[in-house]
DNA sequence: GCCAACGTTGGC
DNA sequence: GCCAACGTTGGC
């Protein structure tokens, strides 16, 4: 099982959009980065879901229910869309600074690589972040 | 609102 | 293929 990271504008989808839904397409993700780790996700990743702009913070754990399939937003077949689900909601979203604090997870791309939408993480980058988020 | 970082585009 | 110009992202 492989872990991800997955950015997205609170104005334009959000954590609460995605717990409403039940279920969501991934689609819209226009850099090769990005797209290319999008094309290796299989069903039953897991993935966190962080809100930029204001906010700054991983709200939650998403799983894949859906690998790589063509972008239904584009007729460009260079895009691809996934599929997934929401998990479990933070009990303590995990702040920007708070991620910055810890140096167990100074590798994470979303420090080094700030315009990356799209990242994987480690399992123990991903299981640090869910104790982070389950306040324990 | 500003600007650094960086991806994309297009002229040569 | 290089690189200047331009556009976008996202933190501050």
């Amino acid at each position: 099982m492989n872990y991800w990271l997955l950015k997205t504008e609170p104005e334009v989808y959000s954590w609460a959009d995605f717990e409403k839904d039940r279920q969501v397409v991934w689609d819209g993700v226009r850099n090769y980065q990005a797209r290319n780790f999008m094309k290796e996700m299989s069903v039953g990743d897991k993935v966190l879901i962080y809100h930029s702009g204001k906010e700054r913070s991983i709200k939650g754990i998403g799983e894949l229910v859906k690998a790589h399939y063509p972008d239904p937003t584009t007729d460009d077949a260079r895009w691809i869309s996934v599929d997934l689900r929401p998990v479990e909601v933070f009990l303590t979203p995990i702040s920007l600074e708070a991620v910055k604090e810890e140096k167990s997870l100074g590798g994470l791309l979303l420090l080094k690589q700030k315009r990356l939408s799209v990242m994987p993480l480690t399992e123990e980058e991903f299981k640090y972040i869910c104790l982070m988020g389950e306040n324990k």
